[in-house]
DNA sequence: GACTTATGTGCGAATATCGCACTAATCATT
DNA sequence: AATGATTAGTGCGATATTCGCACATAAGTC
């Protein structure tokens, strides 16, 4: 094998095993046995081992050279959403307010260098931002739900340091310390504002739903940049404010930990 | 250790792992290692093994003695929504029909002897069942989507048969052949119905979305049983063949295997 | 047809896993 | 408080399990 591992106290197949799952991050619909291998780095029979363990628990399906994922992934999921009353007390409340304000609103964490989506309110007059789900991964630096985030961070520099650093946008901020300035002025403001950073024409706001000290949790919302004046802004605030203090009184999202 | 294994083409510490990550079902917010050893079938320090593994990569996270899962299981699930389209292309049809229906449309397909959610509709006016999320377990026998699913099935007999059959409600169905006989009304009338089965006052429709012969998947919906007359299921029902007509054509849900 | 890339498979080596056994800590109950 | 029951932490020998090479086959590409 390779070098004798320290801790026994670790399963280093299972985590390999893992490593193969999520490989399947939704970039490429299905993975053949050495795109895994290469994801991971593994070797191909390593590879071609935990695909096969996959299949066998019922997550994973071949047709013929391609793998992809089965629904039952979801139920993985679903433990997380029913231990935390997703159901019951969060998305409720993120569809009433989305309602109000006629646009959808994102709940998010942070995991690593990217955002994490929770949740999603419904949809309603057709999708600002296409096609993301709950799961799904943004940007930590070019989104108002990053920068709040960060806003809430102890160590929001060396996060930013850390943290890739593209070009989704002309209008994507390159210097990070300016976008370490912007993270100061949402903490200080209590809120994010991104324009056209991760999606042209698009402006994104978040404000902090978890308390302080707690694993940062943010709401946020985003719609089109009003032509004339950002008149929309002060009613997005106002909304996502209600949203925050009512997630926040409902105490569902107390125990999430990174 | 226990005894020889054949298979040298399978993990089986990778399974064992596997099996703790899956025994966060959200029938319970925490588990002590204890409990997953006993969910499992593990012996203590394997299922401790597990544990600390999916820690040290992010998927659980411990306080005390319990364990919970963190966000980062959803980014799993997110991998299958995403080779699936569904926040393209499903998720935006689900809300575009409830909202005509005013009530809520739910996707789902068969695991094992359960049904598993796939997708939801916003809540729009609160909601009728409390608290299935995506990824949620439903039973098989008693609901609409259950029985329509099986009516997909070519060997429903034998599922039924496998099936538990627990009483939810007074109205539950407690014969076997009487409820395979509901299932073979489904698939000759082409939607499947229940009436109080599950959840009391609550009638359940459903029907299929996936083309004969593909794997089995279903839309339905749910609404208090109408005191006077059953006057909206034709509404349900017109609403739901649209709404699974405009599924099959986008096709997004073409790749779906068990 | 030659070349490249992907897959299936077998097997020896030796690592990593297993699970027992024991201690300590924590919780529950009287 | 004291007792009993459940839980967590840990070390280690035995050995089953994983590893990864190497070869053969198949599929795709130019």
């Amino acid at each position: 094998m390779t070098s004798p591992q320290q801790d026994r106290s670790t399963a280093s197949t299972f985590a390999k095993g893992m490593a193969i799952l999520a490989a399947f991050d939704g970039s490429r619909p299905t993975l053949t046995l050495a795109d895994m291998a290469r994801a991971t780095g593994q070797d191909r029979a390593t590879a071609r081992r935990g695909a096969l363990t996959l299949m066998q628990l019922g997550y994973l399906h071949q047709n013929g050279r391609e793998f992809r994922l089965t629904p039952k992934v979801l139920a993985l999921a679903a433990g997380f959403l029913q231990a935390n009353r997703f159901g019951r007390d969060v998305q409720p409340v993120l569809n009433h307010y989305a309602a109000e304000l006629g646009h959808e609103i994102t709940l998010a964490a942070r995991d690593g260098h990217e955002v994490l989506l929770l949740a999603q309110s419904a949809m309603l007059h057709g999708p600002v931002s296409f096609g993301f789900t709950l799961g799904s991964r943004l940007p930590l630096l070019h989104t108002g739900l990053g920068r709040m985030l960060l806003a809430c961070e102890t160590d929001a520099k060396t996060l930013v340091q850390e943290a890739p650093l593209p070009r989704h946008t002309a209008e994507s901020m390159q210097e990070r310390g300016a976008i370490l300035a912007a993270i100061n002025d949402a903490r200080d403001l209590g809120y994010s504002a991104t324009d056209g950073e991760f999606e042209p024409g698009i402006v994104g706001y978040a404000l902090p739903v978890s308390r302080p000290g707690a694993t940062p949790i943010v709401v946020g919302a985003s719609r089109p940049r009003d032509p004339a004046t950002d008149h929309g802004r002060d009613d997005t605030l106002r909304c996502l404010r209600l949203c925050a203090a009512d997630l926040r009184q409902s105490r569902a999202l107390d125990n999430i930990g990174a």
